[in-house]
DNA sequence: TGTACATCAGTGAACGCGCGTTCACTGATGTAC
DNA sequence: TGTACATCAGTGAACGCGCGTTCACTGATGTAC
């Protein structure tokens, strides 16, 4: 039974992943030892260099996959409505981002504190997100006269506002429901852009 | 001369937190050794134990003299206007707290550091930071229909696009003056609540 | 005012814990003939 | 198809680095008489 050999390393590595988002989401990237990985993923603690060089290798490679699967999702949307003016239009972004930070939430924390501790990554990761930026920035061209700025400041609102709801569940969120809390972001937004 | 030992006290102690607030600038909290710290400050690794149990100490050490002062200011303030239907009242909020994230940014991060690692700390500074929260949910109440929720968004587009402009240097926020990056947060939270 | 002793801030070498990382070993799977 | 050897994923004890923390010591300042 030939590459029965590669069949067993993948599942290790993914069961390594698995039990790291695990272990992220339980004690958060920066306190997790890779034995609490490896413990939680039921492997020995050399097991874990077979397959990454480092915590942060596998963080890196926790971030191809959410890319990766954020691309097809891209090209799965038929064309979107871009025109800003629209209150629509902005909600369904809003919608978007909620749902993203939901499904991602565990590794955009990671992310978050990788960041703050090491300059060189957080500028990598300031890179990959320029993209969506300039999406965001390129909608707002015709309904703002700073949109580069103002794209800057609306995607902080956004990731903030699902932070202290989905991550922190502050109490001033706690009577919103999903739904409501997008409808208050795309209030602010729309009416923060386009006035009333 | 009597209390020459615990002026000697004192001066080492302020040292060491002044040195400490330039290791934080330099390296970011979590990355600061309590030696770095010494070094920094010209004396001994043991001599920081006669002061401070450990780093959280120290910080929340510095945390106190930044909340002293800040109360201290919000006292001599004369009454500012209350009135958020005004853009006038909304600016100098937005201007209020820009000029206080600039004064106290190194302390800003390394607050922020300490909670992303530990918990608890998180919780305590949540609780820290609720009054000012209250303070502008209460702004809020005649303009908007979720004071808690909206004052929670919009302290979060402030902080964060502060973080952006005053320590990330974003790009996009490279050509906006600070009275300009004012003014576009103005108009974001003055159009997004009260609607053109 | 002077002397003897106590107290204290500061020192820095040494200790030891925690954890990342290595590596000799095992058992199973693949390959050569 | 069977045998002998090679390769590889996984194991876990052991190693060693980095750094927080301690503690015996020094010299200076304060106190008692």
């Amino acid at each position: 039974m030939a590459d029965s050999r590669k069949a067993r390393a993948a599942e290790t590595e993914a069961a390594l992943k698995a039990a790291a988002q695990r272990v992220f989401d339980r004690v958060g990237y920066l306190n997790a030892k890779i034995t609490d990985i490896t413990a939680e993923a039921g492997r020995a603690a050399g097991s874990f260099y077979n397959h990454f060089g480092s915590k942060e290798a596998l963080l890196e490679s926790l971030l191809a996959d959410m890319i990766e699967a954020s691309d097809r999702a891209v090209a799965a949307d038929t064309a979107h409505d871009p025109d800003f003016g629209k209150r629509e239009a902005i909600r369904w972004h809003v919608a978007q981002y909620w749902r993203f930070f939901q499904d991602n939430r565990t590794l955009i924390l990671a992310l978050g504190q990788a960041a703050q501790v090491d300059r060189q990554f957080a500028d990598r990761l300031a890179k990959l997100l320029e993209p969506d930026l300039q999406h965001l920035a390129g909608h707002l061209a015709g309904v703002s006269d700073r949109p580069a700025a103002t794209a800057l400041a609306i995607s902080a609102l956004w990731q903030q506002f699902a932070h202290a709801k989905l991550v922190q569940r502050h109490p001033a969120t706690g009577d919103l429901t999903d739904d409501e809390a997008i409808d208050l972001l795309t209030d602010l937004t729309d009416r923060g852009v386009n006035g009333g």
